[in-house]
DNA sequence: GTCTATAATCGGATAGAC
DNA sequence: GTCTATCCGATTATAGAC
C-alpha cells in the first residue's frame, strides 16, 4: 500500500549523504560559523532551497549530523572488536590519523561543541564510550583502561588544536602496549 | 609631551577585564555564538558602543581574549614550577576541576576553536606547550612526560564534553604518580 | 569613556514555480 | 526533489551626542 513518493525523510538518500559530507568538510575548514545553510548547500551542490527539503532546519541539519555520527561509531566499533588482536594500538593510532574517516567525524563535531541547537557533547560522550567498552574488553583493569582512553582522547584534542608531535606520540603508543602486556 | 587622555588601548583596564570576563563566561555557557557583542556587553554591564571603545571588533576582542589566556597561562606556569612538589598531581588535579580559573580560560578558548576571526588553535597550542615544559622539568623521560601532558589533555576534552568519570579519573591519576615515581 | 540611534549585512526560513 | 525569490530577525559596526 504506502508505496509513498516521498521517502521516509529521515533514512539515508544520496543527497542526504552529500549534504552531511559538505557539512562535515566545512565544519572541519572553518568552525561552526563558515557551516551556513547557503555554504553547505553549495558545497554539496544543491541550493539552500534543496538542502532544507532533506533538513527543514539548521537544527535538523546538526541532528542529521550527530546521528550519522552515533552511528557509524558504533559500527566502527563493533568491526574493531572482531578485528581483535592489536587492538589498542589500532585505538591509539587512529586517533593520530586526521584523514580517517571516524577520526574526521569527530574532529568535525568537536568543532561544534557549544552550538545551542544540538546536544553535541552528549554525542560525543557515546562516541566515546562505545570505545571505551571496546577497550576494556581488551584491558582487565579499569583503570589502565580509563587510562588508555585518556591518552586517546588527548591525542584527538592535540589533532583538533593541531599541536600533534607524531614521533613522540608514536613512542607513547608504545609505552602504552608494554604497560597492557605487563598488566596481564 | 605624550599625556594621552586615552590609555594606550592594549593596556589593563577595569571594564576591558570585565568584558574579557563576561565574553569567558559566555563561551562557557552557550559557546560563540552565544557570545554576541550585545550579550557579551550587557553581561559586563556597559553599552554594546561602550564594548566598542575596547575592543573595536570582533576580531579585536577575540584577540584580546587569547593573549589573557596567554600570559596568565604562562604566569601560572611559572608559579607551578616553583611549587615544585606534588606538582604532576597537581597538574593533572587541575584538569579534573572546571572552576579553576586556568582551566575555565582554557575550556572556554576550547569552544572557540574553528572560528574564523582568530587563532585560537595556536593559542592553544602554546598554553600546553608551557604546562609540558613544566613537566618535562619533573619528568626526565621525554615519553613519560608527553604521555602525562595527553592524559591531562585527555581530561580537559573529557571536562569540555561533561563526561568526566571523578573516581576513575582519580585512580588514573595515582596510577601515574607511580608510573612517575618508578622512573626515577 | 560611555551611551543611543542607525546603517549595512548576513543568515535562517517560507512560498510557490517547475 | 530541486530551484528562485523574498521576508524577517539578528548581528556587526558606524556616527555623533553627552
Amino acid at each position: 500500500m504506502s508505496s509513498i513518493t516521498r521517502p521516509s525523510p529521515a533514512r539515508p538518500s544520496a543527497t542526504r549523504d552529500l549534504i552531511l559530507d559538505a557539512l562535515e568538510t566545512l565544519l572541519l575548514e572553518g568552525g561552526s560559523s563558515a557551516a551556513t545553510l547557503e555554504a553547505v548547500a553549495t558545497r554539496a551542490g544543491v541550493s539552500k532551497g534543496g538542502l532544507l527539503y532533506h533538513f527543514g532546519s539548521k537544527e535538523a541539519l546538526y541532528e542529521g549530523f550527530l546521528a550519522r555520527l552515533r552511528t557509524s561509531a558504533a559500527q566502527e566499533a563493533a568491526r574493531t572488536r572482531n578485528a581483535s588482536q592489536g587492538l589498542i594500538a589500532a585505538y591509539l593510532d587512529v586517533s593520530t590519523v586526521p584523514d580517517d574517516p571516524g577520526t574526521r567525524s569527530v574532529l568535525a563535531a568537536l568543532r561544534l561543541v557549544g552550538v545551542q541547537e544540538v546536544d553535541v557533547e552528549a554525542a560525543l560522550a557515546d562516541t566515546f564510550e562505545s570505545w571505551y567498552a571496546v577497550i576494556a574488553q581488551e584491558i582487565a583493569d579499569p583503570t589502565l583502561a580509563r587510562l588508555v582512553q585518556l591518552v586517546g582522547d588527548g591525542l584527538y584534542l592535540h589533532a583538533l588544536i593541531g599541536s600533534a608531535r607524531p614521533e613522540a606520540d608514536q613512542l607513547v603508543i608504545a609505552r602504552i602496549i608494554e604497560l597492557v602486556a605487563e598488566s596481564r
